[in-house]
RNA sequence: GGAGAGAUGGCUGAGUGGUUUAAAGCGCACGCCUGGAGAGCGUGAGUGGGCUUAUACCCCACCGGGAGUUCGAAUCUCCCUCUCUCCGCCA
């Protein structure tokens, strides 16, 4: 959420960051100042009372220790109604606490002024671009058929098992995938400093404010409910990213400044409901309410963050590059930024079967956004707790990746050649059907 | 799911309605002392908010979270969460 003193502070400069994002956010502005002040005239008002309160409970008190049991009674009768009042303000200032705040954490981040202006994807910047589109001597396939030729995914029994969107992968494609996670997973931590964790795949609703998700994108997430309760739907979330739950592992905690940065990388299954979204993309496994990833977290202080998010790129595109995946990196535009975010790069590799880029890396500097929301701060000095940056970039987005795999370096004879460092993980460097 | 016990500042730990609107110890920071260190002595130190040029002063709130009783709640009542012990169920 926006420092509401800069938004005081301001107004006109966080009008002008938000307009860019071209969603129309800048007119909530003058809401948001409205509601402030609201809430700082409520909380004047009732503290005052509250000061004449205490002095009076203090008196009685001393009139009662001298005995002077009819003023503390008389006392008492005229401090009495004094209660009343302040426990109206005081619904007053809850109020108006819930406003402001309701605003304030609908607002999106503002754009960092490096991020170049746009409305949507076609205006997003290539940054630079690894490779080259591999050549075949025949049509290339695409992964769907070369998953059911090879029997990697179960398209129609994972359907089956759980809807459209769900996926079964089978024989080799079970093993790719684990591979993959492993294998990015091994590289982030022996060679990019990550530390690996294993977050709960549900979270809590705190979570899911922290980051930014809720409450703007509800529809977009599966809430559970436990049991036959329920009045428990809404307390907690099927993960869409791993960043809900390892983002918030610091979550109202102020962390000594040695610490930092902090760098995490998990894998989990990513659920996303993404309501109504039939037409593009629907065929094969490019977007699915399930997938896997491995999730960069890094906590820094604010002066390092964006050669942090320049570094995070770079963990991203080295699993590109071991993979020998021709890729490209796009600095999203003003108009095309998620709500937390501060500055993106998306990583998009070539998908031959498909003829067209897939993004399978999204890295993120959302500054000071998440961290103020979850009350993450570290200790820069005496007296002097600060919110500290957060970052998180997919390093990198299963399926896709899975699919720009298969398509890359599929052969002439229908089987696929896997790239050097997954050899290891599989005991094969091809992938063939399982069975005659 | 059932029964019981507990949750206090960086840590330990007092505190069952009012000079305790959080004692004491440890640890911490600074100062004095010392050739230097230690010990000793002294001082200070939490978080958020309001008012402010101010991280100065003053004020408000905070003893797991929420609600209540009261002139006044860490303390009494109710609900919830988490931790520990035992039982049940379960991979």
């Amino acid at each position: 959420m926006l420092d509401i003193k800069l938004i005081r502070e301001r107004p006109d400069w966080v009008r002008q960051r938000l307009a860019s994002r071209g969603a129309g956010e800048e007119e909530r502005v003058a809401d948001v100042l409205k509601a402030d002040e609201n809430r700082r005239k409520a909380i004047a008002e009732v503290e005052q009372l509250k000061a004449a309160r205490n002095q009076a409970a203090r008196d009685i008190g001393a009139l009662m220790g001298q005995k002077k049991t009819a003023e503390a009674e008389a006392r008492k009768a005229e401090t009495r109604a004094m209660g009343d009042r302040i426990a109206q303000l005081d619904a007053l200032v809850k109020e108006a606490d819930a406003a402001r705040d309701a605003l304030l954490l609908r607002l999106p981040n503002l754009p960092h002024e490096t991020v170049a202006a746009g409305t949507g994807p076609a205006d997003n910047p290539v940054v630079r671009a690894w490779g080259a589109k591999p050549e075949f001597g025949f049509k290339p396939k695409a992964h769907d058929a070369l998953c059911e030729e090879l029997e990697l995914v179960d398209f129609k029994r994972g359907a089956k098992l759980a809807g459209s969107g769900f996926l079964l992968y089978t024989h080799w494609g079970a093993k790719l995938e684990r591979a993959l996670i492993q294998f990015m997973l091994d590289l982030h931590t022996r060679e990019h400093g990550f530390v690996e964790v294993s977050p709960p795949y549900l979270a809590s609703r705190d979570c899911m404010l922290g980051v930014g998700q809720l409450p703007k994108f509800e529809d977009q997430a599966y809430a559970v409910q436990e049991g036959l309760d329920a009045a428990t739907r809404g307390r907690l979330y099927l993960v869409p990213t791993a960043e809900a739950p390892v983002a918030n592992i610091h979550r109202d905690e102020i962390l000594p400044e040695n610490r930092l940065p902090l760098r995490y990388c998990a894998y989990s299954p990513c659920f996303r409901a993404e309501a109504g979204a039939a037409g593009v993309g629907t065929r094969g496994m490019i977007r699915v309410h399930q997938f896997d990833k491995v999730e960069m977290i890094e906590i820094v202080k604010p002066e390092d963050s964006y050669a942090a998010l320049e570094r995070m790129v770079g963990c991203a595109e080295r699993v590109l590059q071991l993979l020998e995946l021709h890729y490209r990196v796009v600095l999203l535009c003003t108009g095309d930024m998620g709500f937390a975010s501060a500055k993106t790069y998306d990583l998009e590799v070539w998908a031959p079967g498909q003829g067209s880029y897939l993004e399978v890396s999204s890295c993120s500097n959302c500054e000071d956004f998440q961290a103020r929301r979850m009350n993450l701060r570290y200790r820069a000095g005496a007296g002097d707790n600060r919110f500290p940056h957060i970052l998180n970039g997919s390093g990198t987005a299963l399926a896709r990746l899975f699919v720009a795999l298969l398509e890359t370096g599929q052969q002439a004879d229908g089987s696929v050649i896997l790239p050097e460092p997954l050899r290891p993980y599989l005991g094969t460097n091809r992938l063939t059907r399982p069975h005659p």
